[in-house]
DNA sequence: AAGTGGTCTAGACCACTGA
DNA sequence: CAGTGGTCTAGACCACTTG
């Protein structure tokens, strides 16, 4: 249990991890304390510590002051997905970016939007609907709401060059997001937008943003078929 | 700049995340040094460490030795998913769990498969299908394939009791996993065990998982229409 | 070569919570 | 109320990487 010289806290981390994957510690076990780890691994407790928030974080033990730190008994696939501006993602794969506004105009949300946006059924917004291109083909549909309020420069953006997508970004980073990610079969508007055949099947991604309290945006954004979401652990 | 007594690594990520926010440094800036930070807010340089990482880590600033840290050109929306064994997803929707084991089946994999978890085609695999239902209804469809090599106590599971997804969740815990998110139509079959319509749109969840370099198993799990995938930031 | 972030330590005190 | 994890500090050294 030496030659743990440098970046200790990862090999710690894999010390620990190893004897909860080989069984050593079984689902619902209760830990040793750090500091015993830390006397057995030979390093200090806060080298102990860094590597049990780590296994904490990704989902594979629970820490309780008091309590201890146990293997967890329902273990969760904790995935991290990185969700680019819609141009990166078409570039990052290759592909020649474009982009088409079809909508540009100032509404009162509906219903559900203005649930999700938590604003007034009265509230005045602007709603874009663009097209997001890769060689040319489309790729995704957007049907935004902006908050006119919490974004009011973005009137003065010209969407027909800058999609809204990358200007929020860009201009409006959140503090807080709720996301959906869905399957819904393509209707007539769709799948003549997205070129695909009817009632194909199309990935949804729902977005909506805040920024403290103050709703920024929400955003259906749906894929053309084909589209995949991939990650790694 | 004072007032920040305890748990202040969350109030210094607050500061300097508020800094961002309001546009004191916008994307691409480069942020004053750790040190500066710390003389500034009144606290350790491992506190703003601290704060700098979390971040980081969630995609708002890049740090880099000597180059130092700067606020990220192109954000991501970096979303953190967790997938339960499904008997608790349903549980915790508040759902009746059922089971219904299909098909268990000792057999070769197909290209696609035996590609995913990297075995020759002629690796001998345990295939198995199953339906997880919610309330008596068709919740979700998986169609697993189980290295026997290094799962060969599955062998003496009884799969109509206790599901793969669980024992495998519960006693071979991955090191890694691919996951595919996407959306299909259902083809006849599905749709008769989904109790969906014909070419209903579905949402995918591919899962290929290892312990080290080992394959464990590689699932697809359809669920039945109007399944959701939710998260918050 | 030098500047910046990353890690480690020892020790202290605090916050939570189970017995 | 006592045991365990969480946080903070000051200081040291190291690892990158850019100028």
């Amino acid at each position: 249990m030496n030659r743990l010289d440098r970046n200790s806290w990862i090999e710690i981390k894999r010390a620990i991890h190893g004897e909860i994957l080989n069984s050593t510690f079984a689902p619902g076990d209760r830990l040793p304390r750090d500091e015993d780890w830390a006397r057995e691994l030979g390093c200090s407790r806060s080298t102990v510590q860094r590597a049990m928030r780590d296994l904490a974080l990704r989902g594979v033990v629970e820490r309780r002051r008091k309590g201890g730190t146990r293997v967890r008994r329902n273990p969760v696939t904790r995935a991290t997905l990185d969700i680019p501006i819609t141009r990166l993602e078409v570039e990052e794969a290759g592909g020649t970016y474009g982009y088409r506004l079809i909508k540009r105009r100032r509404m009162a949300p509906s219903a559900k939007v203005a649930e999700r946006l938590g604003v007034a059924r009265t509230t005045t917004l602007l709603r874009v609907e663009a097209l997001h291109l890769s060689n040319g083909r489309p790729y995704v549909f957007e049907d935004r709401w902006i908050s006119i309020e919490t974004a009011s420069e973005i009137l003065d953006v010209d969407l027909e060059v800058e999609s809204a997508n990358e200007w929020l970004v860009r201009n409006k980073p959140f503090s807080r997001a709720d996301l959906r990610f869905y399957a819904i079969n393509a209707n007539d508007r769709l799948a003549r937008l997205l070129e695909a055949q009817a009632n194909a099947a199309l990935f949804v991604l729902e977005r909506t943003t805040w920024t403290g309290e103050a709703p920024i945006t929400s955003v259906t954004a749906t894929a053309a078929p084909g589209y995949r979401l991939l990650t790694q652990i």
